[in-house]
DNA sequence: CCACTTTGTTGAAACGTACCAACAATGTTC
DNA sequence: GAACATTGTTGGTACGTTTCAACAAAGTGG
């Protein structure tokens, strides 16, 4: 029996026997045989895997993605190495390193920086690249995205649409270049409304995590009432579930003392104390949808024509900024107000 | 310039003289030269990568889980594989054969079924496998785990020592190993306390997400008023705030009309709409451990003794359960009643 | 100046697979 | 029944590393 003819019952067992065949996958069942991913990779030259590095796995937003991208991948045979950079550059890079030590077929990315060197070199090299939730100036990758600066603005509309007056802007870092357009698109949002840019107040924080949300929600109610913002737009939703409890917890009513808005519509978000509106964006579609830019892009090789997609968000309306402020000042919550539900 | 040296300078640098270190390194970037890890393992007969096989990388519990193994691993030089077997068998099947086909250092997972063969098959052909939140009849494993029995036990306990009658459980499928337990433990509570095993009212579900949470609330208001639970135990905390959005959708009050406890105490537990008691677990530390385990398994090869590991929960009172339920009857709850905070 | 150690470099073998040209066996056609 | 087509099987080579014995060059001690 020569590994010649194992290696096609294997791969092409069309082309032996059927008995030979019978024999040989009896062997292999009895002796235990696995084939050895690493040698037919070496041969074969690529692997059958595809690197996704995404900022943050403990955000619901990155795992529904992720949920999208695997059901693509199955699909089409293929296996997902799911990493996560952590909104770290190093970590990134780290990983970038080994996928590309593994040879995986491409990479799903949503980069940390916007410095793409790094990915251009990949791209240069061979392994195509497809950018998840980021747009991109560069000619040479497909991405997928979503309107952050329509999400932005759409966001900062409804709140001022509902009467407030002084809104806030929390989340961070603004290097990252979704916080960046978000943050651009509230912004749009007030200068439109005949408000100056600068009363934008923001509140940045380094990270978009619950934690960093109760933190800037502290911040928020550390100003004087005064001047204290009635609203506040959050980059994401972890942040604005962070910052409902910094305000529940000091005994101030949502959306009544302050309102607040999300971002990317989790599924917590509907769960929360008060329900919280936010901007959805179609998370798993987003998945699905890089996930088969990207192989389209290994199949067509250097024939391909790079694509962006950009999906238009939504913004879903519920308690926690479902109520029109009063014009002047700050309004009294009258202590026999009903609590919204 | 010998290929041998090239690879003395990656793997072996002090074995080359400086000058030629720095040449070849050189000539690396000049080439943008990637060590191809296919053929390093090839030779090296393993990789350095860790299989992690979880349940459900939607729930934070295993992200949590999933970052103290990141932690361990990174550490350590290895890398981890993130697999999500969603529950179903075949998936988590295809994964083991793709890990065990990638040579990996060895396997981190929480299996579906209760069926060991193919993690035994996996063991006895050398590949090292570690039971995250499960602990295991078999002797030739390592695990890490929380005694969930304990975790069911001093839920429905204290939903006892609340003044609860009818006491439901929800969550499922029973075969999960965990869902069993849990159940196990929450019998054991009211048989303890006098009542009959039967007394707890099942609700199985078919999975533990937000969904299935929902769908079992709306089970439990089904039930006719005079005997509709009055606490609901479930399975983890995803089911509990599945179920609490149902009874708050219904217009009944938490904990007034009914009580609930989850498990796992996720972050978003104490961020929900009412804040959940839950039976907590000390996620991260669990992945740590496990990951150390399995090191330690490879580093030792076969004069490894196996360990169980086996944390305590601990209880975390909260809005959703605390309060004190008038002894008789199903209490009416006043109007005037303050909702809690 | 020879024998010996130390230091640095090299070439060859091996890992387990995929692929291909070559071959053997069988069937088909005139 | 000879020439040819078809089908099934087989060695051999290549993939890019690591490892190791062998070797060359330089340094050291007597």
């Amino acid at each position: 029996m020569s590994v010649g003819t194992v290696s096609n019952v294997l791969n092409r067992p069309d082309l032996v026997a059927p008995d030979t065949r019978r024999r040989v996958l009896d062997t292999i069942d009895d002796l235990g045989f696995v084939r050895n991913e690493s040698a037919r990779q070496l041969r074969a030259g690529r692997s059958r895997t595809i690197g996704l590095v995404v900022l943050d796995v403990s955000n619901p937003f990155f795992t529904d993605i992720a949920h999208g991208v695997e059901t693509a991948a199955t699909a089409n045979g293929s296996v997902i190495m799911l990493c996560n950079s952590g909104q770290a550059v190093e970590r990134e890079a780290r990983y970038l390193d080994v996928l590309e030590e593994q040879r995986v077929q491409g990479v799903l990315i949503t980069p940390v920086g916007t410095d793409y060197s790094r990915l251009d070199v990949l791209v240069k090299r061979g392994t195509p690249v497809v950018l998840v939730d980021r747009g991109t100036e560069l000619p040479n990758l497909c991405s997928v995205a979503v309107d952050d600066v329509l999400g932005g603005f759409v966001a900062a509309s409804h709140l001022l649409e509902r009467g407030h007056q002084r809104i806030a802007f929390a989340g961070g870092p603004l290097a990252l270049r979704q916080v960046q357009d978000r943050h651009l698109g509230a912004v749009k949002a007030l200068t439109d409304a005949g408000q100056k840019a600068s009363d934008l107040q923001i509140f940045e924080t380094t990270s978009l995590t619950l934690e960093a949300g109760r933190r800037a929600g502290e911040q928020i109610l550390d100003v004087p009432e005064a001047r204290r913002p009635t609203a506040v737009f959050c980059a994401n939703d972890l942040m604005a579930l962070g910052v409902l409890q910094a305000v529940v917890s000091h005994g101030l009513r949502v959306p009544g003392d302050v309102a607040i808005v999300g971002y990317d519509d989790i599924d917590y978000a509907a769960a929360a104390s008060v329900p919280l509106s936010s901007v959805r964006q179609p998370r798993e579609l987003i998945g699905r949808t890089a996930t088969e830019l990207l192989l389209d892009e290994i199949r067509e090789g250097t024939s391909h024509q790079h694509r962006r997609v950009i999906f238009k968000p939504e913004l879903a309306i519920r308690a926690s900024s479902d109520r029109r402020r009063s014009s002047r000042g700050r309004a009294r919550v009258a202590r026999r107000t009903r609590p919204a539900d």
